[in-house]
DNA sequence: AATTTATTTTAGGTTAGTCTAAAAATTAAT
DNA sequence: ATTAATTTTTAGACTAACCTAAAATAAATT
């Protein structure tokens, strides 16, 4: 059976949204996320069901099948070995490789995915310490929580980044915060759930939002 | 303005058969360098036509223009650079790489274009001896002559083949038969244009659609 | 419980890229 | 120079992936 890029992306979609939730995926949530609208999702939902790679009771939301979660495992299998190529071979900074690994991700090919898997020296996580699921779809999962759970005083490494947008990141260099930086809670300002950080050797105030989208090991 | 996938690939046929012949480019060859119905391709002329990308007068075959040539020379550039890395830095075998760059020569940035370029040291030719062309658009050309046109006696170094297909690599593998392999014109049979060659240590009679395919430097 | 609001689906339409079969134009042959 | 053969185009149809607007269903509120 031969799935269509468009298809994979909708996989991808309901796998992201999923992830965050424990529950059926909705319609809009879709269209959300890829930029759509909502009727072309039901179009999308349809033959996804027909393909049976998901589940899919009208008006009920989604659920990825069996093998609708191996396509999109797979994906991000793809998109995050690529990224890892495009900034450690090809010298891309992080925050200019999540639309060429978009385009990348939808090669087909698994000799070429495990061979650059080994070329790239069988990585773990990818450039923004996102992990990379091996050949068999397992995937390596990292203590670490959101700086904006950790405690005034606590001190961490920066291990993953929640969001790829090259705007926040390019934030994040401006900052001197690339991945592994050191990271100190200095102080929290519950009005706005704001925080004072130290980074290195600076003491920057980070909104909620970025607080939220930041992940340190402690 | 955007060209489709599909749009590219009509060019690059164009080009492909342009090369071989100084005269206006048939609508059913075309259909058969792309295995489809000549009425797509007419269909296609078209919407290349009104997009500026050929000159194209009904009945009386196409041309590229200015601006088809150039995007036709970069995909070319792109899915030869592709094979190279492909063979280069992945291993593989060079009669696997051909399909593989089918895909990778659609991928849009030109950023990644050079950084490839600059990654594999700015190669002038690709594993199967075709020139590269530059981020200019300029071609290498080489001094080579097709195997059926050496004279008995004559030596050569393999510089190129000029089919990509599987199973004409996995013939020449085979044979022993590489690129740089060194050749030697034994002896020419009149009556199939076949002829018998030294390839190493080796004699062997190669038919004449094999000597068509492959090119020397003598 | 009835009504308002939000969500989802259906209906109908568009574009790109393909197809087959029939018609038109060109080229070759008698 | 007609006729025959070949090539090309047109006509009409299909699928995937999208859209807007309207209808249907579910959830929330009074």
């Amino acid at each position: 059976m031969l799935i269509t890029p468009a298809e994979e992306n909708y996989l991808k979609a309901i796998f992201k949204i999923a992830e965050q939730e424990d529950k059926p995926v909705q319609t809009n949530a879709i269209a959300h996320e890829m930029n759509t609208a909502a009727a072309s999702v039901t179009d999308m939902l349809k033959r996804l069901a027909e393909k049976q790679l998901i589940t899919y009771e009208k008006y009920r939301g989604v659920q990825l099948s069996p093998a609708g979660n191996q396509i999109a495992t797979v994906l991000i299998r793809k998109h995050r070995l690529w990224e890892t190529f495009l900034v450690d071979k090809l010298g891309f900074p992080w925050d200019q490789v999540h639309e060429l690994a978009e385009q990348l991700e939808h090669i087909q090919s698994d000799t070429l995915t495990s061979r650059l898997d080994q070329f790239l020296g069988f990585p773990s996580f990818d450039p923004h310490g996102d992990p990379i699921p091996d050949a068999q779809g397992r995937w390596n999962r990292r203590a670490q929580i959101a700086l904006s759970d950790m405690q005034a005083g606590q001190k961490g490494k920066l291990t993953a980044v929640a969001d790829d947008a090259a705007l926040f990141l390019q934030y994040l260099d401006q900052l001197g915060l690339a991945l592994h930086a050191e990271i100190t809670v200095l102080e929290r300002f519950p009005f706005d759930q704001s925080m004072k950080v130290l980074i290195g050797e600076k003491a920057t105030v980070l909104s909620e939002k970025v607080c939220q989208n930041l992940y340190c090991a402690v």
